[in-house]
DNA sequence: ATATTATATTAAGTTTATCTTAATTTAAGG
DNA sequence: CCTTAAATTAAGATAAACTTAATATAATAT
């Protein structure tokens, strides 16, 4: 049984001759005859009483014609819309590293949800390398992490946002200038695996600046906090204080000139990306109006 | 677009392998790797990302196969139904002769119902050869009708019940036996075009009776109702007599031997009979045990 | 009863679809 | 880099589905 006989079948029943569903079709009347032959054949039941001319719909093929009905809708429906994948459905999955806080990521991926309800949206954090690899391996349609990013050929560097970093300090460290301070008192060092404490690094290390480490730590609400016991200075992302009690710290803008985080979105290059990364970056690009 | 393509990429998605789909589906996997090329292009968009082996389904591709399920779920189970017709369905479209009243049938119509509730059934009365003919048109399954019946070779006649004639006339009427009573008084003739009416003027005739017609009347409750106002005598169904005053009447056994109307089910011969008329007689057995 | 007509059926040939086989390509893993 | 398993592609083989032409037949007209 194919969906083309049940076609045939409801078109007979329809036009209650052999000939005039044929020409409905744009078949010949024997293509009818033979396809209902092998429809019952296939069915191994009687379909028709041939006894007549036209031949007529027995009770049970006058009962399959109307199940049949319901089967060729769907059938139909589904083809329309295999056709026309108009509207945007499946699983977008994003890796996002560790201690990513713009607020535009959550603002992006509620827009989105919106504006495609049937969009399934995961969030896998992860450190950055992790993600890279994942993304390489298409098991992340994208990865939104932090620079210094070592060029790749195949992937795609796109821009999202950035984010001033400062040195924090106690309120009695006087001296002037950001890398006066950050060798006046104990440097607390954000773990160089993140995004954000390699670009620290790096900036320290091409300014000349020696530092006393004093201990190395994994998020910038530790630096703040030890920095606030009086423990020592460091350098954090300026969002960071945000709720702080700033009457206690200092902060200088870190670097020279200021240097500024980029989060962005990677995704494979040479037509390899994901639709729906595309999807989600075309979302970010609205809220922040492209800068 | 058909199904044998919707099913393979139904496996493809549940196997995550060209390769082992093809092996459940007992094909080669150039034969998937060719339907999916096929159906792809009959559509006109992706349903695969092809960069990874195995080639991993687009959120589109994703999202048609969960559709594809529930239609190729209905599919199989029409054909399913298509192929074992078990339960009855369908109408029965029964002639019934003018005047039949015979309790067997409203019994066996209800009996029938409950058996088969998706089973239609409709009553259409008529004139016997009315009714003859529609049967043989194939416009009825069959036709309750009542002999004499001229035997026709593409008509079957399957008995029902039987029912006595009897002779009435009013009390005063004292000759013996029923041919002296038929002529003792101006005769009540029932039309000849029904069964009955037929089957009472043969049995005179072939009596060598001569009666003095007064009038011929369509029921047997208005010769009923002649003869007890003393108009003449008549013949009628035993039946009729029930809740009539009988202490006005006297009734006499109609010919000799005495003849009893015969109640039958025609149907067409030689293999043409309706099924659901078929179903209808084993029920109407059923009730009177074969008798 | 016979003749006519329209339509379904059947047989045979043609066209199309779908499969298999064999060679080639390619992603993935060692 | 090499190897392997699996997907792809081209070409041939097979099966399915159609058309054409002849035949059969129910229905209708005379």
């Amino acid at each position: 049984m194919n969906i083309q006989q049940l076609r045939t079948l409801i078109a007979i029943h329809d036009h209650r001759s052999f000939a005039d569903a044929a020409e409905a079709l744009f078949l010949t009347p024997a293509a009818v005859s033979q396809q209902m032959r092998n429809l019952e054949e296939d069915l191994q039941v009687p379909l028709f009483d041939r006894a007549t001319r036209p031949p007529r719909l027995n009770a049970h093929g006058a009962h399959i014609v109307e199940q049949a009905r319901d089967v060729l809708e769907r059938f139909n429906a589904l083809a329309d819309l295999a056709r026309s994948p108009g509207e945007i459905a499946g699983t977008l999955i994003i890796g996002s590293a560790t201690g990513i806080t713009s607020s535009l990521v959550p603002r992006a991926l509620g827009a989105l949800r919106e504006r495609h309800p049937r969009l399934q949206i995961r969030i896998e954090e992860g450190l950055t390398n992790d993600l890279i690899n994942r993304v390489r391996r298409r098991e992340l349609d994208g990865a939104l992490i932090t620079e210094p990013l070592i060029p790749e050929p195949d992937l795609q560097v796109l821009p999202i946002t950035t984010e001033p970093l400062v040195v924090v300090a106690p309120k009695s460290v006087r001296e002037r200038g950001w890398k006066n301070v950050l060798t006046a008192r104990p440097f607390l060092r954000l773990n160089r695996k993140s995004g954000v404490g390699a670009l620290i690094d790096v900036t320290i290390r091409q300014s000349g600046v020696n530092v006393t480490e004093a201990m190395e730590l994994d998020s910038s609400e530790s630096i703040v906090g030890l920095v606030m016991a009086g423990l020592g200075v460091g350098v954090v992302p300026s969002r960071r204080l945000r709720g702080e009690n700033l009457d206690k710290l200092r902060t200088i803008p870190f670097g020279t000139p200021p240097v500024r985080r980029k989060v962005v979105l990677i995704e494979r290059n040479n037509n390899q990306g994901s639709d729906l990364a595309a999807i989600f970056y075309q979302e970010l690009l609205s809220l922040t109006g492209g800068d």
